[in-house]
DNA sequence: TGAAATGTTGGGGCG
DNA sequence: ACGCCCCAACATTTC
């Protein structure tokens, strides 16, 4: 028998435009498939509950499809370089493929396991699948990283498009080996007690197949009314695409195409389609950031900000983490996130800016938080929009942009549905009220059964009082420069 | 991908 | 008919 490829899954859960699976393909050679949980590679983020909620779906449907095709995915768990090259030394491989990370740490493992590999007589091949553009190849005039979305979503558009998905292999040649596995089960990605994934469940269906039913329905549907609806969050305007992209479960590349043809079908998508991309160049521009700037996760990328006076408030934390703060659209928001692994774009800037403007609490105690608790939980993604609601990243929005949550909450969700869904205590509320339950007449609250303090929290802070506080420390911080 | 404060304008009520 | 005031509506500035 010839000796055997060996495909390493990663962040690309997938047959279709997956290169290094379709590169280890066209080599002729039987291939074997291996998913390595890397929980012990120094210096990366470990995965949160959601995400491994997340992920424990998506390798199951990843295992069956390849199973259908007579191939049997390997799990392992370890350190990615020290279990890949193990087991490609057990398979007696030939050669590894898999797609490479942009993120700092499992970057490097890339980079050593390459070495380990290529000094053991191993070929090593790494790919892009996950951005639409090469980080690297991305720079201004004068050769260095972007620091503003605008001209490196220019240079993005002006550079070579990204190439044609792949199809997925239509037959898979199998490597014959005896290598063991763990069972999905022990990798123990559910939660047991609780199990508090039903609302997960009821949300969504990881996978490669639920990834191009969603870009399907949302070609069909929203994609049809993105620029005006994409900001509403009593409405199913956006894509709901961002678990799948970050799982790789569909290449952004499939759905830049896919966007392009429904573009070229329809010409009055045009606009719609225009704003969709440029939020898949967010996404890139994270990536980009977080390449150029390994540390983004920690440090203020603007180091003014270092010497910002962060309250400890470990109390107003909790309350902002639970939905107790008795302002409507925040703590519908929070509760959003909790039960259903998401919350609406709109919604995580209004939470975030309350969290480190009004509360004045570190930006990276809500990283934390989101981390844990999105399925769509991204390094680059969640690092770089922190940075920028707090003022402190790349073309971030100033610090003293404040955002009212109860005005926010008038603009975009104006008949207050959103609450509703998620804050059934104020389901009674007539709509003029719900963002403000504070400012309602009392006979406009009892005759919506509500008791401020008693079956909703009175607001945790006075809005008013809170915008001033911020504002002030701000000001303090640019004396003390 | 803000909100609040301040400034300007113009229509209408009214003495 | 006129000037004065009020204030909504919009624009600009400031944080």
């Amino acid at each position: 028998m010839p000796r055997p490829v060996l495909v390493l899954f990663r962040n690309d859960l997938r047959l279709a435009d997956n290169p290094a699976l379709h590169a280890a393909t066209e080599s002729g050679a039987p291939v074997a498939c291996a998913f390595i949980l890397d929980d012990e590679t120094p210096g990366r983020w470990r995965m949160g509950g959601a995400s491994r909620w997340w992920l424990h779906h998506s390798l199951a449907a990843l295992s069956t499809s390849l199973k259908e095709r007579g191939v049997r995915l390997i799990l392992r768990r370890g350190r990615f370089d020290d279990e890949a090259h193990t087991l490609a030394g057990e398979l007696n491989a030939r050669a590894v493929y898999w797609n490479r990370s942009f993120e700092p740490a499992p970057a490097s493992a890339d980079k050593s396991l390459g070495a380990r590999l290529t000094a053991s007589g191993i070929e090593a091949h790494g790919f892009n699948a996950s951005l639409l553009f090469d980080p690297a190849a991305i720079k201004t005039g004068s050769g260095t990283g972007f620091r503003v979305f605008t001209p490196f979503w220019r240079a993005c558009l002006a550079a070579p498009a990204p190439r044609l998905p792949l199809p997925a292999p239509a037959h898979l040649n199998a490597a014959e080996h005896a290598s063991a596995s763990l069972s999905l089960e022990a990798l123990k990605l559910l939660p047991v007690k609780p199990d508090w994934a039903h609302g997960l469940r009821a949300s969504w269906t990881p996978g490669e197949a639920g990834a191009r039913d969603r870009l399907a329905s949302f070609l069909d549907g929203a994609l049809g009314h993105y620029a005006d609806m994409r900001d509403r969050p009593d409405i199913d305007g956006t894509s709901r695409l961002s678990a799948h992209l970050h799982f790789g479960e569909i290449s952004a590349r499939s759905v830049w195409h896919a966007v392009q043809h429904a573009t070229a079908v329809s010409p009055s998508l045009e606009r719609n389609a225009a704003k969709f991309l440029a939020e898949l160049g967010w996404r890139e521009f994270s990536a980009h950031l977080l390449f150029h700037t390994p540390d983004l996760p920690e440090r203020n990328l603007r180091g003014e900000f270092d010497a910002f006076p962060w309250s400890d408030d470990l109390k107003a934390l909790s309350i902002w983490q639970k939905g107790q703060t008795g302002i409507p659209i925040l703590d519908a928001g929070m509760r959003e996130l909790w039960q259903t692994g998401t919350m609406h774009n709109r919604v995580r800037m209004i939470a975030a800016s309350f969290l480190v403007k009004h509360l004045l609490i570190d930006w990276r105690r809500g990283a934390e938080w989101f981390w844990d608790t999105l399925v769509d939980a991204d390094l680059a993604n969640n690092s770089a929009s922190w940075q920028w609601v707090a003022g402190c990243g790349a073309d971030a929005a100033p610090y003293f942009r404040i955002f009212n949550p109860a005005l926010q909450g008038e603009k975009f969700d104006p008949d207050g549905a959103y609450v509703r869904r998620f804050v059934p205590e104020l389901a009674n509320v007539p709509a003029r009220h719900i963002h403000a339950p504070w400012d309602a007449p009392e006979s406009v609250l009892s005759q919506a059964g509500v008791v401020l303090g008693k079956t909703y929290p009175h607001p945790c802070m006075d809005l008013a009082i809170g915008r001033k506080r911020a504002l002030e420390a701000f000001s303090e911080l640019k004396k003390a420069a």
